[in-house]
DNA sequence: CATGAATGAGGATTCATTCAT
DNA sequence: TATGAATGAATCCTCATTCAT
């Protein structure tokens, strides 16, 4: 209709995120941002009253990116466990970013939790969706410890990007997807449908 | 003769071990460190030509500090088993700073690999000590896998702790710690000595 | 025809001259005002080409206000004298918005006699206002040195507000509304009329 | 000795200073005190935190130096109707400033006043200190109201101030001192010493 | 060696003003 | 006329680094 040329804010976080990933928080600049969204300086402020909005933005982008992936798993396959397997294989599939990067949750969590404002919040949100949504698979295996296994599974996966990308060997996270995955299959519990 | 007072050095390494451990490495300032060691800032750059060569002292801080610890570990414990055992114990003393912090090692092996510049090697260098340390321990048990024992160790305690911090949950560290205990208690492996 | 919404312009100059008087000329924004005034920023445009054309419609706005109850003051009143003493309470009733802000035309006389430009004129017209109004009753006490009276009483009420606002005292105002009054009636001069 | 070349500070705050009472502190940019003081801008920060910081210094050396300007005063002269006569010759003697720029404490305390920040007690200070003094020279003219005469006093300095500089007319200031000065003469009060 | 001070290149943020529709 | 969005020149402020003594 009217309006902005669509997109912009979207391109705006689409580079923090990006750039926030590669270099994180503090080195990334508002100035580098914007030459990468291809939006004048002074016109991020249209769009994010300080630095720390656009960094709750790629939070939040993050989160939702994490939302529709799971949401997509939990539609594309049936059973907890292929479920399960299929997360550890599309984790798996971004080896050579997280070798250079490490996970893009976790080393933004880790980068969160380390300020002093009240970002923190943000870094238990997205690390949260994560778990969460582990443990729901595991719950319809009728696991009682459900939330434990699926902070198990978490941290394994943030432990191996942590090495791959420390000792920048894409080839962990291979290993280590095929170790989950066995784990996976020999969880005891049922489905209940 | 002419003696640096002595200490001075050291002071700066570890108030900026400690700053850089709780806020990162960007956010903290060589005034800043020089304030907490009580050194001019002017005098800083006597002992570091610049704020890498800090960092880089950093890490090798805590490179050394770890040494020594996996050295005291060993000369501790007499079977590989409990030494490890006995590395998962210190690391889960440490919870409540984890739920705050992080992984000491991790989480600036991180901060480091997103550099640009080449840092990375210092950063493959601090996790390469603690994966070594276990791998040879679990040579001694005779395992053909060592190395990837030692991988899914050090993994598992660094997405514990990157959950532990992310979640602001110090007791995530206990439990993990039980469970790598037992694991490592179920290795079939055999000590040579 | 196409008549603009009626009252825009109005609500534009009242919220700029309220928080002209609140915060002074140079602190107060357009995006502030025209939030105020429930005006789109882009629309304050077509009413005003610059920021200093606001301010003088904001001085403008004042000198209107201040002749309308300069007018009311002397169809109410029938001799010079009550007149001015009704002026005189007038301006200590506002007594806690002075203690707050100073006195409406004499701050922003002030901060714009210190502008660079040439808003001087209008400072010197919104005084000139009150002045020669006083000067009028004056006149009409058969008072040679009218002129000199009128500028006394002014400064009088003038100078209880600059101190009535540095010192946060609003009853200092009171005391020197008593102060005139008693000064007023102790004029010798006698009405022509 | 060493150090800073001599002064630095107090360029940079009487560079301010004058700046402030010639066009206020608001359109003041620490880029042109930076310029007018010779001191790089960066350099500025040296010696103050913050804008404010300097405004407060600012402040604090005006108020120092009309603490000296009464002191000199309360020296020179014997009695205490002398020296409130010095003090309004003194104050007439910067009429032509005063014309321009207005009273330098008074227009400085009134726009601290308007600050949202907790500026006000400097300007209150600020005046506090004129009408002080004031208040003790009546005290010892053994008057009961010692503390409202010298706050009419200052009050028709500080009105007379702003019409003189509202009105462009260095006049005022004599014909005002005048009066004042037979005010002061007709007081009662006889001296205690 | 020590140190307070200096320097200047950014970096975040604001804001009057303009533009496209 | 109306309006959201755009623009870019300032402004304040930070900080690694250097210098003079």
């Amino acid at each position: 209709m009217s309006q902005t040329r669509p997109g912009k804010r979207e391109r705006l976080v689409a580079a923090a995120a990006e750039m926030v990933y590669r270099q994180g928080v503090a080195p990334t600049t508002l100035a580098h941002i914007a030459e990468a969204a291809d939006v004048p300086l002074g016109n991020v402020y249209y769009y994010f009253k300080t630095k720390e909005d656009i960094v709750g933005a790629v939070v939040q982008a993050r989160a939702e990116q994490l939302e529709a992936t799971l949401a997509e798993l939990e539609a594309r396959h049936r059973t907890p466990k292929t479920r399960l397997k299929a997360l550890v294989d599309m984790l798996a599939d971004r080896a050579d970013e997280t070798a250079l990067y490490g996970c893009p949750y976790g080393t933004l969590a880790t980068e969160l939790s380390k300020r002093p404002d009240g970002t923190n919040p943000l870094a238990t949100h997205l690390m949260g969706l994560l778990i969460n949504w582990a443990e729901r698979q595991f719950q319809q295996l009728v696991r009682r410890d459900a939330r434990d296994l699926a902070i198990d599974l978490v941290a394994a996966y943030e432990g191996a990007a942590v090495l791959a990308s420390t000792l920048a060997q894409p080839d962990l996270m291979a290993r280590h997807s095929r170790r989950l995955r066995a784990w996976i299959d020999a969880q005891p519990g049922r489905p209940t449908a």
